[in-house]
DNA sequence: CCCGATATTGGATACGTTTTCATGCATCTC
DNA sequence: GAGATGCATGAAAACGTATCCAATATCGGG
């Protein structure tokens, strides 16, 4: 038996060509069509595959690219993620997935493993103010970011859902309701969204009405059940995530407040519970796989620096979660 | 300005030590106080990370461990995944992620990267009837299974939820409640469960009540229809995991059967959208998290043939979905 | 005080690949 | 026909690390 993995050289020696010329072949260089077909043959009967080891190492740096995602139990960015792997399957490249957790330090750490990796090419959707980026650059490694933007690197690629539009006809349909005690309820790195909801609400803006929470289920909940409690008020929520979705739900549910009859509810992202929740929520759909392919393809390209971002559609899907205004709260 | 990653040799150099030395104080090998002390200070001061590319190289294997998933949109995978990473980044290891589709050919295609790649550790969900892992053992690599085990290779270390117990009691809740005609609403690579089933039901097992879909949902959502309309003098289904019980809600609304009046309905896995659901769907909790993390672990420790696998219990959590069956069936 | 044992060290090698460079050969140009 | 040009090819040099091995220094016992 042989404990050995055929290498290079055993099938330059089986095609009696030099290593050189095996290598060539293999990767597409310049060679006669008799040796070319002959190294071809003799690899294929060794079943011999390229160590990507030293491939890598001569190259210093490993193909593969990495993914860098706040929470990959988050089904909007599983699908994320499930975009990204289609694309870097068809390219033959490995996907190496690392959760920040939103945390700027963990995922300074994560690049930290992924530079010693030799990783030099990364899809991230980037936690905290962006300053954890700087020195990565730096590092001289291709960043793609997706579904959010970093403040500080306005100059880096993006791949985004169009928020704006999202949250403008997500305002106007809850406005042309009726609606005017809005809120909204967001999570960490939305600093765009809400601009924009602000920008959509115009004078109706209510800055009480505002809150992000942080990344977990629990700090979701506190942070609706707060809003709900602190300002019965409010008619209409829009949530920011279907973590927040989720969280506006239930918080709705345990303080006795009907949607839509009480509280009109719309949703970030479309995700298969959303239909199947009563009522039926009305959301903004994000095209999650889509950002995920796309900024693969980014990421692939990677050389050319013409490509400054993507901006995805949104739209959005009309469920049982709104009402119009007329019909008055129900009195505590 | 410098266009050069510090090498093992910068530091030996600044350090006024041979690189045998670096390498050994940085792995933890034997060397003089004096000489470590100044080695680590250095390393420090000159911000050196060793290369992963070059030791990969010299010991043959890439560390980090692979993932093969079926689906990573599937939040019980997306559980399973973040336990993998947790364990995996407490160790510092890189986790590589696949999907497979429940395909084997998609599943040999990604262990085919993996080993260029040099991974020799991996943690996987199999799909298909296991033929595929045969040579892939034989490449020596370090295999758990997680959530399913392969018909063939039972001397594979894997880590599993207690689905007979889970499956035992779901059962005679049901038949507790009075039903007799109960269908399994499964999914690929399920013939485990299949027996369970077949085995908790015992006589009252009905071969036309038991029905595979493939991993899509819209194959779900049709296996689940299809039953349903076929069979109408069911009144109970259990759904062997959150893709196929969601299909079960949707298909059940369509067909206007009233759960849990009309339909008793138990899902395997426990998802926060069950919970939203109306009514909230009784479910047999698996600890997806765990069996992520256990079986990081097992991979990990890889040397020690010992653990044979582990078995992680299951829970059922009774909500709403399931109904006595003296509620006669409303007639059609 | 000397010898053997042990601890520490650095030089050299190998890991498998890509790529540079020089060589040989055939074809082309004037 | 001689020089120039191009192509196919293989030898050799990296890439950055871990480890083998020999050499040196240190130590204990006799």
């Amino acid at each position: 038996m042989n404990r050995h993995r055929t290498t290079i050289k055993d099938v330059a020696e089986a095609a009696g060509v030099g290593v050189a010329t095996v290598s060539r072949v293999l990767s597409g260089g310049s060679a006669s069509p008799e040796t070319r077909e002959r190294v071809l043959n003799v690899a294929a009967q060794l079943d011999y595959r390229p160590s990507a080891l030293g491939r890598n190492l001569r190259q210093r740096r490993s193909g593969g690219i990495g993914l860098l995602l706040p929470d990959i139990t988050d089904t909007f960015y599983g699908r994320l993620a499930d975009g990204v792997l289609t694309c870097a399957r068809s390219a033959g490249e490995p996907v190496i997935l690392g959760a920040t957790g939103d945390d700027p330090e963990r995922e300074a750490e994560l690049i930290g493993t992924l530079l010693e990796q030799g990783v030099d090419r990364v899809i991230a959707v980037p936690s905290g103010d962006g300053d954890g980026w700087a020195p990565t650059l730096r590092a001289g490694l291709t960043t793609v970011f997706a579904h959010r933007l970093s403040p500080g690197h306005a100059d880096i690629p993006a791949v985004l859902a169009d928020d704006r539009a999202g949250i403008r006809t997500a305002v106007d349909y809850l406005t042309g309701l009726g609606h005017r005690r809005i809120a909204y309820l967001g999570g960490p790195g939305q600093e765009q969204r809400l601009s924009f909801f602000r920008q959509a609400l115009g004078p109706l803006v209510d800055e009480e009405l505002v809150v992000v929470a942080r990344g977990s289920r629990d700090s979701a909940y506190a942070a609706a059940a707060g809003l709900f409690q602190h300002r019965p008020d409010l008619t209409a929520v829009l949530a920011g995530g279907n973590l927040l979705g989720e969280a506006a739900v239930l918080a709705a549910r345990e303080l006795d407040l009907r949607i839509p009859r009480d509280l009109s509810l719309i949703m970030f992202d479309d995700v298969p519970w959303a239909e199947l929740c009563s009522p039926p929520l009305t959301v903004i759909v994000q095209p999650a796989q889509d950002i995920g392919y796309r900024a693969a393809e980014l990421v692939l390209r990677g050389g050319t620096r013409r490509p400054r971002g993507v901006l995805l559609p949104t739209e959005l899907i009309v469920r049982g979660s709104c009402a119009a205004r007329g019909t008055s709260r129900s009195p505590r």
